[in-house]
DNA sequence: TCTATATCTAGTCATTGTCAAGATAGGAGC
DNA sequence: GCTCCTATCTTGACAATGACTAGATATAGA
């Protein structure tokens, strides 16, 4: 990436967006251990204070990456849903697919989205976007479950959710137990137990 | 905590404990991210290069908790598996319960044990540990199971783990969607999935 | 008693996030 | 074209942190 667009100027004309990419190639380089507000000035080829006139806080500018990494994550789990043809439960098991998969291609990312911790980094387009995967998973969960009362949906959903989320972070954290980290397909081995859980 | 033990004298007398616990304490107040080796120090009552003696880097001290919590941990399965009458199901969910329920116990906790990331805060402790817990699981789930495949087993206690494990991580990243959040007992009524999940 | 070693203090350095003050650019109104 | 207002950016400063070094002090073993 430029320093500057062209001509060293003395604005730099999109410096918003150019923190943005910067921010998201330093995190994907060095993680978020390692993430610094003046390395993304630096890479954005701006002195180390200009970053506050559109991020207050470094922090700020982590919601903005958690809610768009959100975003895509909503884009991937519904292009998983049109793309799989034939019974409700396929099209659960490659959104449930998609969801680890989006996890393991972006962690840090993934982890800016969900571990929040005490203090999430919270947003209205974060909150939208969470909102809106929520409501694919529960949507397809309905599908596979038929007419049933709708606190049951949502509490398989839910579990759904749980088991989809905790495979991908163990998954990411290293943390899968020795036999099936071992397997050539964990995620799938694991995901097959998707079905099972919706069964009465 | 008193910075010393009594007189102050130049020698701490058992300075990697007192570090532990002002860490602990320091770790549940104020969050991972507030965490400072001069802070643990300040509060052990020493100089801001003494922590350096007993734990080479911050990260040192920080495995040496996520060490201590994951054998608590342990334990806390242990005990709910034992206390537990009844059948190997009514075993397995006791300790899927005690697992939530420590990590909602131990939030900062928690995080370090499961959240090394890509650069695990790794230990020959904190791998024993984890091992143990893995093992007890993997029995519990071979219990219920009764006479199977090896690998089947296994494949079964990972998707157990990535259930509970992702219970956990939603209730503390207050990403729990919002119908099962409103529940009054969200963890009972995402494990109750959980003999499903062990059906063929 | 004497000495080697472990433990602790004080001082230093580069780095970071945040703040304040001043320089520059671009546009609105005239 | 001109003035002025405001957003944007730079420079400089401050306190805090992790890590390093050198030196002081205590403890244990010969």
């Amino acid at each position: 990436m430029a320093a500057r667009k062209q001509s060293k100027t003395y604005h730099h004309g999109d410096l918003r967006e150019a923190l943005v990419l910067a921010a998201i190639a330093l995190l994907e380089e060095k993680g978020l251990a390692s993430f610094t507000l003046r390395e993304c000035a630096r890479r954005a080829g701006v002195s180390h204070a200009a970053p506050a006139h559109h991020f207050a806080t470094a922090a700020d500018l982590l919601a903005e990456l958690a809610a768009r990494g959100f975003e895509r994550f909503v884009a991937a789990l519904g292009k998983a849903a049109d793309e799989t043809e034939g019974t409700a439960m396929a099209r659960l098991a490659a959104m449930g697919q998609a969801y680890v998969a989006f996890a393991l291609a972006n962690p840090p990312v993934y982890g800016l989205m969900f571990r929040g911790g005490a203090n999430p980094l919270q947003s209205p387009r974060l909150k939208t976007a969470a909102t809106a995967a929520w409501q694919q998973l529960n949507n397809a969960v309905a599908a596979v479950l038929g007419p049933k009362r709708q606190d049951e949906v949502t509490a398989k959903a839910a579990a759904v959710w749980a088991l989809v989320h905790g495979t991908a972070t163990l998954m990411l954290d290293c943390k899968l137990p020795p036999g099936p980290a071992r397997s050539s397909d964990p995620v799938a081995q694991i995901l097959s137990s998707l079905p099972g859980l919706l069964r009465p």
